[in-house]
DNA sequence: GACCGCCTCCCCCGCGCGGGTGATCTGCCG
DNA sequence: CGGCAGATCACCCGCGCGGGGGAGGCGGTC
């Protein structure tokens, strides 16, 4: 049985989150937080597998409270929920130790997975990642992006990286030396924080930056 | 514009087909035929930029054809449609040259987007490789797959190393020698078809081994 | 008993990959 | 004009990866 603890300071979305994650047999909800402060002392008694966090609250925001909640020993997984996909806030929340993000868009769905994934593994795969990715989606062939920390070069690489192709490949693909495609795959890892180009691939994935079907 | 023929001994699966299609604006169907003979002697006359070939059809199949259509010239790309998931024929054909496959319970997105991706590249990426996985598809930690090339282990080496984990990570994770993971991997590779295993995490990804979301 | 598939581990070899650093050229912006 | 970001290419280094073998144990089937 996964339990969670749920931080919002709004009781509708709380009331939503709980009817939704409660329908799932494996997990429980066990405590509502209002605030950031609240969410600490709630997570130091009840020792939850899982905390379910808004980013934007009164008082203690979601960041702080995650930095909070990390720092304590067996720390649960924090997923940061937000509604909007421009959040800089999500941003600071992953530095500050959440698992990973969702929007409160997402499907019921989604929710009940995103507490399982977050719990059995250390996932969410690359939130860091995905984050970056989310606001990227657009252009197929390298069109006009802007959020996005990638440059359209970059995009168009990952975009030839995420099809399975070699450093080599891609070179011939859009007619550049090796070198030239080493540096700017070397520059989505770091720009992405991920370690190698399957890490890249799969962030592509999970964030819809290239979609399967 | 992207010209196609259609190849099904249903008149009413050529006419869905068409209907599909040819709502989207880049694409044409510009003949149709009902067994594999006439599709070759269509395609040679046509040129097509894609075929969609039916696999199971009276007198000369689709395996056939697709044999005799990539052999011509600048052979259109050959998109293998089928019913049943577990379709050896499918496996044929790819085997005979056609560039990807698809089940008539598609979406008509699915179409589309099929059409428009073998046009543009070389890709249904790995189609080999999904015709592997999709029948793998099941038990998450290893429990009882069947039609899968995949032994219990390798599926789960395999899902380790489509959550970006480093041979040496998946030896930890599950407690094996870094030799045994790189056998598994190597197998894996094999079996799929694939060359590294960048393309082994997309095939996972495009057939739904594992999923996004 | 012989056989085979699966799992486990081992060695060698070549190469692609990723990190670090630096260079040049372009175009944009203040 | 100077500054800066993007794009291009370069070299070095270390290592993870993948291919090619081989080998032993274990549990089934014939």
């Amino acid at each position: 049985m996964i339990t969670v603890v749920l931080v919002d300071d709004e009781p509708l979305v709380r009331s939503g989150l709980r009817a939704i994650l409660e329908s799932a047999s494996d997990i429980t909800v066990v405590g509502e937080a209002d605030d950031g402060a609240a969410a600490h002392a709630l997570v130091r008694s009840l020792r939850p597998d899982v905390v379910l966090m808004d980013v934007r609250m009164p008082r203690v925001d979601g960041i702080a409270a995650t930095r909070l909640i990390v720092e304590l020993d067996r720390p649960p997984a924090v997923v940061v929920v937000t509604t909007f996909e421009n959040d800089d806030y999500v941003y600071d929340a992953l530095r500050a130790g959440a698992r990973g993000f969702l929007l409160k868009r997402a499907s019921a769905q989604d929710f009940v997975n995103a507490v399982r994934t977050v719990h059995e593994g250390d996932s969410l795969l690359f939130p860091g990642a995905i984050r970056s990715l989310v606001t990227a989606v657009g252009a197929p062939g390298g069109g006009g992006l802007d959020g996005a920390r990638l440059t359209n070069r970059e995009a168009e690489v990952l975009r030839l990286l995420a099809g399975g192709l070699s450093n080599a490949e891609i070179a011939d693909e859009i007619h550049l030396g090796v070198e030239t495609v080493r540096t700017h795959v070397g520059n989505i890892l770091a720009k992405l924080g991920v370690r190698d180009r399957v890490q890249a691939v799969i962030a592509a994935y999970e964030s819809g930056f290239v979609s399967s079907r």
